[in-house]
DNA sequence: TTGTGCGGAATGAACGTTCATTCCGTTCTG
DNA sequence: CAGAACGGAATGAACGTTCATTCCGCACAA
């Protein structure tokens, strides 16, 4: 597809994740995503081929978002203990940054209209991260366990923090934010 | 209102559960609902005001389910440890044994069509849980951190787990399991 | 035992609405 | 002026919900 004018894209892509976050799928016709955007419901059609690839669309995007934040100022040097704490902390921070694309990603993630190649795609992107899981269970930094139970131990926390915080107004403070990852490294870690 | 027949009223919501998770929200009218279930389209009426209030309650009624299946055999007494593994181990075990339950929960959890009412209902069947937590904090068996933050660290790595195991086709052995519960403990608890 | 009447549960066709998508006249751009 | 971009009314399909009607099982009379 030709580019069309970018930032009119940008408009409605945005415009849609305000609007799904607000009322959800059913809640959020074209007409409504259009009058959002400043933008005819023809137009959008010029940009994205149906609603269907619209949300896919905007899936992509925004998880490419959330690595990019979650690999902001990484750097390969330090003690496993401090890279890992670092890519936690950048990532729980832009959750509860940005609720909205977090509710987003949660929400939609396991919706059945998600196409896998959607999945996936958001997969390579995750290509270092998984590289520095490989590499501190080589080092003995963490503990043996297979990769996905490394994950679930990690990931699945900041998913449950940032919704608490989100949900019920808890302000997640820096102490707080570190507490929890010194936790979460005593889950994966060995004991000292 | 007078209790209709009940089976009628059950049948409904399990195709709801079945269908829901196939198709989701939108992919899933009324008619097919009907259909399913082998029931008139009108009767889903007798049982349900509308569309929203029969998945609201199909929702409440898993979540029962859930944390029935938690508290299973669990008993107050033992180490605060293996108190804590009986419930995490129920939980996790539910969850894979029950994808579409789970799934449900999952998806619907956030959904914006969800009443506050619905989570708050839920939250009081969670008090005795709630309860533990709260002891174990006063016996300085796990860290004094926030409860919201102990909740995080614990449930957050089981629906992790959990979706990880049904996404891709990972066995999740009782070895792993109990790994995994073990890990969690070393986050929430004291290094030995 | 059989026949009749009744109340409420069940039904599904029909209705009105909503919505994604298309189409075409207008506007912008180079 | 040509061609692309745009807007938004029009279209037709799909859906949730309603409601006039049918069905069913029980009560009771004969």
């Amino acid at each position: 597809m030709v580019e069309l004018k970018q930032d009119k894209k940008t408009v409605i892509l945005e415009s849609t994740l305000l609007l799904l976050r607000e009322h959800g799928f059913h809640g959020t016709p074209i007409s409504l995503i259009a009058q959002h955007a400043g933008v005819g419901a023809g137009t959008i059609y010029r940009y994205f081929e149906n609603k269907e690839k619209l949300i896919n669309e905007l899936f992509t995007e925004i998880k490419k978002r959330v690595i990019k934040a979650m690999l902001k100022d990484y750097r390969e040097e330090g003690t496993y203990k401090e890279r890992f704490k670092h890519l936690w902390t950048n990532l729980v921070e832009y959750c509860i940054n940005h609720p909205i694309e977090f509710h987003f990603v949660e929400q939609y993630r396991y919706a059945p209209f998600m196409k896998n190649a959607t999945r996936e795609e958001t997969f390579i992107i995750l290509a270092p991260i998984m590289q520095f899981f490989i590499e501190s269970k080589r080092a003995k930094a963490m503990k043996d366990f297979p990769l996905y139970t490394l994950i679930a131990l990690l990931y699945g926390p900041i998913v449950s923090l940032a919704k608490l915080h989100i949900d019920s107004n808890q302000t997640l403070t820096k102490e707080r934010i570190d507490q929890a990852a010194e936790a979460c490294w005593d889950a994966v870690s060995f004991k000292e």
